[in-house]
DNA sequence: GCCAACGTTGGC
DNA sequence: GCCAACGTTGGC
């Protein structure tokens, strides 16, 4: 099993909302970068689990954990002309954005910030999202850094 | 194929 | 709101 992060801007689509959909499901759309979509659909397996991060936000963060339950397949929403996904140049014949379904497993016992991670860069040596200027809005997550995150959530906020 | 211009992302 | 970093577009 591999291990991902997702972004997401609260605006767009915030924990709270994955928390109240039908079996807290749904799907990750309107990715419109080609690694991340990459990612999305030829990576992401059923079973992988992501952390959910939001940012755009004044303290951007780690905020759950979801699981893969439905590898890629064709993003909807780029079909959609009143979506704000739409984009013209695909079609359902030739479909160029894809998703998965995700479904959350939990929130974590509290949020590790962006913040509290920099504090760590020595443990988190080469963390994607750590990285200068980090757009990637689907990136892998090592197995060891995974643990790190999981058990900073069990020691108290610095 | 190069590269300047432009739009977007995302932290601060 | 600002700005750096990055991806995409389009002229040549």
């Amino acid at each position: 099993m591999r291990h991902w992060l997702l972004k997401s801007e609260p605006t767009a689509f915030d924990l709270a909302d994955l928390e109240s959909a039908p079996e807290q499901t749904t799907p990750w759309e309107g990715v419109r970068n080609y690694q991340a979509r990459n990612f999305l659909r030829d990576e992401l397996r059923r079973g992988d689990q992501a952390f959910f991060y939001r940012s755009g936000t004044a303290h951007p963060a780690i905020a759950g954990i979801v699981e893969v339950v439905r590898e890629g397949y064709p993003d909807e929403t780029a079909f959609d002309p009143t979506s704000p996904y739409y984009d013209p140049i695909c079609s359902r014949e030739r479909p160029r954005w894809y998703r998965v379904d995700v479904r959350l497993v939990r929130r974590l016992r509290r949020p590790i910030t962006l913040a509290e991670l920099k504090r760590h860069r020595d443990e988190l040596a080469d963390f994607i999202l750590l990285r200068r200027g980090n757009r990637l809005s689907v990136l892998p997550v090592t197995a060891a850094h995974w643990t790190f995150v999981l058990d900073l959530e069990n020691t108290l906020a610095v």
